[in-house]
This record gives C-alpha cells, structure tokens and sequence, in this order.
DNA sequence: GTGATATAGTTCGATGATGGAACTATTTTT
DNA sequence: AAAAATAGTTCCATCATCGAACTATATCAC
C-alpha cells in the first residue's frame, strides 16, 4: 500500500480541511457561538472582501444550508446583534445582509489567531513562491467545487 | 483596502477550506449519511492509512466531539454496517475501531470524485513542485493546529 | 498490596440546528 | 392579465449534540 506524492498531497489537503474544520469547532466553542455561525461570519466577511453584501441565497449555496436553516442562522445572528437585514430597492424579494461593527471585531477575533499563524508561515516564502501557491489553491477550490457539482448534478 | 498576496493566500487556504465544508456536506445529503459520519469515515481511513486503528477517544479529538456525540457517531456507523468495536486486550477500557469492506467501499465512492479532481489538477505538476507543495500543506496544518491549541490553552 | 484517583467509554435527558412542506410577497414570462 | 418562477419566511418534526451521572479498568500513593 504505498503511496505516491501526488496520493499524498491529496492526503495533505484533506488534513489541512479537518485541522481547519477543528478550528472553526473548538474557537467556536470558545466563543460561545456555533460552528455555522462562525462559519457564516467567515462568509459574510469575505464577501465584504470583494465589496460586495451577500444575500440569504447567497449563504445558503455557501454553507449548503436548506432556505429555512439560513432563516434560522440570519435570526441568530441578528439576535446576536451581528447582521442587519436590508430588502434591496432594485427587487423586494431580495434581503442583504450587511454585518455590525461588533461582528466585525469578534470575527476578526476569532480568526485573527488562525491568519496570523498562517501569515507567519507564509512570510518564510519568497514572492515568486506565495504567487505560485495561490495560483494552486485557486485551482484547488475550483477543482473541489466541480467535482461537487458533477456529484450534484449527476444523481440528478 | 488593499490586499497583499500574503494575505490573498490566508484567505484562498480559508476558501479551500470552505469548499471542502460544501463538498462534504452535499456528497453526504446526495448518500443519506450526515457530515459528521462522512468526516468520521474520512478520519477513519487516514488512521489506517497509517497502518493503526482509532479509538473512540481519537475520533473524539480529530472531530472535536463530545465523548458523548462520539459514542452516539460510532453507534450510527455500527448501525450503518460500517465499523465494527473491539475492546482492547492490553487496556480493556479502550476500544478498537474497524472499517467494513463495505464502509471502504462507500466512502471510496463518496470521496473517489474529490480525490480524481485534486489528482488531475497534480498531475499537471512536476514531482518537485508537488514536493514543494506538500511541504507547504504540512506546515499549513501544523499551524491551524498550533492556533487552536494556543487558544485552547488560552481560554484555559 | 490496598485505597484513592484518573481514564475510556457509555447511558440518559434536554437543547437546538436542520430540513420538508406550506405560505407570502415580489418579479418575470407568456 | 394570468401563470409561473423566485426570495425569503414560518411551522413542525427529527436527530445530532452536550452536560451530568454511571461502569469498568488502570494507575498512583503510601
């Protein structure tokens, strides 16, 4: 049962995915807030990254949660004083979220102790070396999205 | 607000991770088993990988769960067909965990798709470029690990 | 060695995150 | 103008999860 570099990597990348799933579950813990809502923040935040406010359809393709449980996850965060909800005047079906100072400071709390270890990591790299690793995860996460979307779309 | 190539890379480790989370959960609704039971199967097969066996404990740790959500997870599986439980000789407190043929067969089939993805993408890859990537990933994971562990440490 | 303490796993009961079905309100299509 | 599609919510039932308490085994202290 040996195992090539490439079996290997792929091992490497589903590791990385567990060692950061048990980020997001302990520092929840820690925090008092759960795993989705966590993870939601992480999303919220990164759409705000791009400049851009996400909708609950929006969340809902990005955590894989059914309509009423991103209902339910957008009530908690609200009640949590984290997010506003805001129809759009373009279509009032439409509601955009938009996160609180508050939510802003407690995530980057909550992360902050993960993205500083990983930008220390990153700093021992030359420029050339961080482009070409993004350049892989770029197509990594697109490579994991296809071949979801290939299940998803055969079992019709 | 700009973004540093340093912190560009932070933030596709987090997207990668992120998609892995989409992958997972989509794969396990399409196969009628839960996120948790397919993390477990994955976590499982990688302590074989290894040549050993986890103990309820093990899983405990890898999937940040409660013992008692370990024990109701492990009786899921056994319900499922797909683990069988030893008690230990040398501690008889301890219990041995095994995969069936057929929990092997299943989550080949549930993560087959992923890992052909991920492979395809390596193979346009010289072996020390996957070198240098693995290298990368390991530390990666080191350092998620190393950041949840100072902060449960912190929060004593 | 024997009693005290720690460790591994389980059972029990309660909480709450989640999904399916049905609903309202808008927009788009015909 | 009617029909169909889309966005989000409410209601209800299910079940994954945790804390507390328990059993069994092993280790530690003296």
């Amino acid at each position: 049962m040996e195992s090539s570099p490439s079996l290997e990597l792929v091992h490497l990348l589903q590791r990385f995915a567990q060692a950061s799933d048990r980020y997001v579950e302990s520092t929840g813990t820690l925090h008092g807030t759960h795993r989705t809502d966590m993870n939601a923040l992480a999303v919220i935040l990164g759409f705000e990254r791009e400049g851009s406010a996400p909708t609950p359809g929006d969340l809902s393709r990005a955590l894989q949660l059914s309509a009423p449980a991103t209902t339910a996850l957008l009530d908690r965060l609200q009640r949590l004083g984290y997010i506003q909800r805001q129809r759009t005047d373009k279509d009032r079906r439409v509601v955009c979220i938009t996160l609180t100072d508050r939510a802003r400071s407690d995530g980057r709390a909550m992360f902050m102790p993960l993205g500083e270890q990983m930008l220390k990591l990153i700093s021992r790299y030359t420029p050339e070396q961080i482009e070409f690793l993004g350049e892989f995860m770029s197509q990594a996460i697109s490579g994991v999205d296809a071949a979801r979307e290939a299940n998803e779309s055969q079992k019709h």
